[in-house]
DNA sequence: GTTTTTCCCTATCGGGGTAATAGGGATTGA
DNA sequence: TCAATCCCTATTACCCCGATAGGGAAAAAC
């Protein structure tokens, strides 16, 4: 699971959206208060638009809202309107990969890993990261103290 | 997660040695079995050799096998091994990343997306791979048919 | 209706990785 | 000796990634 620079920002951008609740927010104070490459975050902003994530208001006054509420956006539908879909193979969709004779199974495991990812990535709403309350699953996953160290 | 297609080869042909048990197999057996471009798995089973994944053996009637039984190496050793880490942030570990503001909560997300990735990959041996018996927990994730349907 | 503010588009850049091939050198067992 | 096999070092083409530059278009404010 490589996420890349410009999806990490999407998601935090969107985040201090979310902590503006429904007002229309500039581009500079998000990309103010994470502290991010300013004109590299507004072609960003503008690929989460054209994915229907935020709604632009231009114009004096003007800046960005969440285009649904937060609890109705998951990370995951930001990495993919970004980064494309979630697991990949040798440039294909896990279900589509065909192998024979050893590695006849080999499809299993990686349509299993793709589902494993899912059910972090897409149950977990902006709504549930802003306030810290992540589902049951989720902060089992986390909570355990080896997932916090590398392999 | 992006499996690259150096990735995708070394467990196949990880699989088909271990389809050979303990014997010493030629890697052109290997590559042809599973229908692959010859001088790029060659660069591939030298960096598995260095991964002390596989162990070669020179001269005429010379080959690889694995360098441990089938049941102790999993697929995440293997893919580790060839694209580096499971998960990476920004190019970062999860676990390394530090976020401010709205975004704290955030990397407890990308700590619990890798947890669920190991729960798969490093709980799947070649061994359950080739005999197509899976753990459990994988199975069941497998199962499921809409983790069959792309997203 | 002008001004100001903000979003928005296109182009460009360097660097680095990916997939793959070429060609031959080093080793070892037969 | 000899032949098979692994092994090493380029080199290629290509594309993506992160980031910046510079200005054009829209729309609200006044
Ligand atoms: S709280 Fe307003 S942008 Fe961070
Ligand atoms: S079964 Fe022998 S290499 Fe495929």
């Amino acid at each position: 699971m490589q996420i890349s620079a410009k999806a990490d920002y999407a998601v935090r951008v969107m985040l201090e959206l979310a902590a503006h609740g429904p007002d229309v927010v500039k581009s500079t104070i998000l990309i103010d208060h994470q502290d991010l490459p300013r004109k590299f975050v507004e072609t960003i902003l503008v690929d989460l638009r054209r994915a229907d994530l935020v709604r632009s208001h231009r114009g004096a006054d003007g800046g960005y809202t969440l285009a649904r509420p937060a609890s109705a956006i998951s990370i995951g539908q930001i990495v993919r309107a970004i980064d494309g879909p979630l697991a990949e193979v040798r440039g294909l969709r896990p279900h589509e990969c065909e192998y024979t004779n050893a590695a006849e199974h080999l499809a299993e495991v990686w349509v299993a890993a793709r589902a494993a990812l899912r059910k972090v990535l897409d149950e977990t709403s902006l709504a549930h990261v802003l306030n810290g309350k992540l589902p049951v699953h989720v902060r089992r996953m986390a909570g355990s103290p080896e997932a916090w160290l590398p392999r």
